[in-house]
DNA sequence: TTGTATGCGTTATCAT
DNA sequence: ATGATAACGCATACAA
């Protein structure tokens, strides 16, 4: 039924060396019969094995690209996005993209040699053991913050600073008691975004002494609904409102209208990683930028390194982030 | 490096035969011997080498997700809520999945046998050669609008019945003069929408003779933010649009916004799809709704048994799409 | 129950 | 410049 080499090779009346040859461009075949393999080649309409070339080759062709499994991954627009920019910047390589949403899935494409290189998107503290990822032997870039003692090569947005960048454009605002909307503690993400958000209160000496930081127990937001209501609602004094993410913020606005309240006139909302959605909304949502597609490229082009055979230090490359005022904050009057 | 087949054989002083058996958990090995060989496997680390089994069982393992090239596509609702379903339905199965975004991943992946069927979100008539698609002579499932000659199965939303209930559900809330927002007609699914949109106006007498349809260059809302303008501002006694994707709807709200119109007060809008975003803005999208992730499930279902070997009828699975009422649509007095 | 041998499609080594 | 052949890791028909 398929057309293998050595079918090219008979019609062609070569050896499959030869043909071979012509096909991965190697020295050493005469130009005439060259020419009559690449005919015989079109006419039989061959196509190579990959995996066969993999079997000898000892490599696969394939990176994965793992996304945390739940409810709300790829329809996340942090994900897509970034995975826009993997998407670009493998397309100057030769690498197919496998992609992984749930644990099934992934436990059997990490374990059945079908990868050559790992692109994972940070992992719950409870999803994955480092030890078995280092195990795979299969090198490997993360995508996000990370635990520290990670020994994988890390492209990261700045996590920390964004939210105390947030925090500070509300200050300057003039707003004194700023919450944040924060996801569970055990992502990295929400570690680091608890991080900024203490440093930014200190530093502003707006640190009260009360615990305004609500913790998730997921990033959706459907799911947190009382406990973002009972959270507003009881922190009436409060005047703006930081989230870990852009996600997080559409679905804080909701529940903050549907209460009654009016953005930005009774509350500021402040998003992160400025999603491209988040621009193209009424109000448009206040953010903090960084360059997602840019954060998939260079993750693709680490581990294109990797791949072949470089070091890469240092380990952390860390993409700024910075303010984007628009329609969901306002100045408040001391 | 890499411990094979032969490697655990040889260690547990059997033949590979028998290591072969207790992998693909055949019979035909005794007891005592078959727990020796985990027990060795186990020890060595074994990993079983899916191209390898590729090669002798002729088939690869994978199946490839193509959605259309461009820039907008994974940030697109429709899609990543489509693919979640498709992802969803994988888990039951043996199948990874291989994505690709652009035309060269496509021509690789495609072209290379990596790949055992193919999942494709109805592309642009320029984008694809059908002779191509078909003399690739891989099972094939269609997700989306596609053109009429196709032979490959489709499972899609019933897009023109969808504008039709959302030009119906405008009109029985007083609205006379009703817009559409279209994607270019190059896509099947701009094609549908419209003839929806015409069989609404012809029903309900509202056909004005005015073209009252504005095709898009690009599904894309962002770069075609004049011609948006431009449409509304010229049809001042237009109460109502229909747009024929939530992502064109929430950026025609902004566009409208920007203009000074208020939603719903000055303007009714109905999206289409009901995208998981779609009920979590403010205010609201009305929009029609159609199970996504169940259409991404359904595909995978239908090209699974495809790879079974299994003839497929009926050729076209059509998704039910009903109105959904919600903030952005308003009703008028006459 | 267990082992031997062959072949899957390809690359690469070594002759010629 | 060209060809024969081993090897990649695995499944399987056939022998024992």
């Amino acid at each position: 039924m398929t057309v293998s080499i050595k079918d090219v090779a008979r019609e062609a009346g070569v050896s499959i060396a030869s043909v071979s040859r012509v096909i991965s461009g190697k020295p050493g075949v005469g130009a005439a019969t060259e020419a009559r393999i690449r005919k015989v080649m079109e006419d039989l309409n061959y196509r190579p094995n990959l995996g066969a070339r993999g079997l000898v080759k000892q490599q696969t062709g394939n990176i994965a690209v793992i996304v945390p499994r739940g409810s709300f991954t790829l329809n996340n627009p942090f994900f897509s996005t970034v995975i826009d920019g993997i998407a670009k910047g493998m397309d100057q390589t030769e690498y197919n993209i496998v992609m992984s949403f749930t644990s099934i899935q992934q436990k059997k494409l990490l374990e059945n040699q079908s990868v050559d290189g790992i692109i994972l998107f940070s992992p719950r503290s409870e999803e994955f053991q480092l030890e078995w990822l280092e195990n795979l032997g299969l090198p490997t870039v993360v995508i996000g913050s990370y635990v520290e003692s990670s020994p994988f090569p890390c492209v990261r947005p700045d996590d920390a600073d964004g939210i105390d960048q947030a925090v500070q454009a509300l200050y300057e605002r003039g707003h004194r008691h700023i919450g944040l909307i924060n996801g569970p503690m055990s992502s990295m993400h929400s570690v680091k975004c608890l991080e900024g958000y203490h440093q930014a209160l200190q530093r502003l000496a707006l640190d009260s002494g009360s615990n305004d930081m609500l913790e998730l127990d997921e990033f959706d937001v459907a799911a947190s609904q009382e406990s973002i209501e009972a959270f507003l609602s009881s922190r009436p004094s409060m005047t703006g409102i930081v989230c870990a993410s852009d996600y997080l913020a559409i679905g804080t606005m909701r529940i903050a209208t549907t209460m009654g309240l009016s953005i930005p006139e009774d509350l500021s909302v402040v998003g992160a990683d400025d999603v491209p959605i988040a621009s193209q909304l009424t109000p448009a949502l206040s953010s903090v930028r960084v360059d997602l597609p840019g954060i998939g490229r260079e993750a693709t082009r680490t581990l294109i390194r990797l791949l072949a055979g470089e070091r890469i230090e240092p380990k952390n490359l860390v993409f700024p982030m910075s303010y984007v005022d628009r329609e969901t904050t306002r100045n408040i009057e001391q």
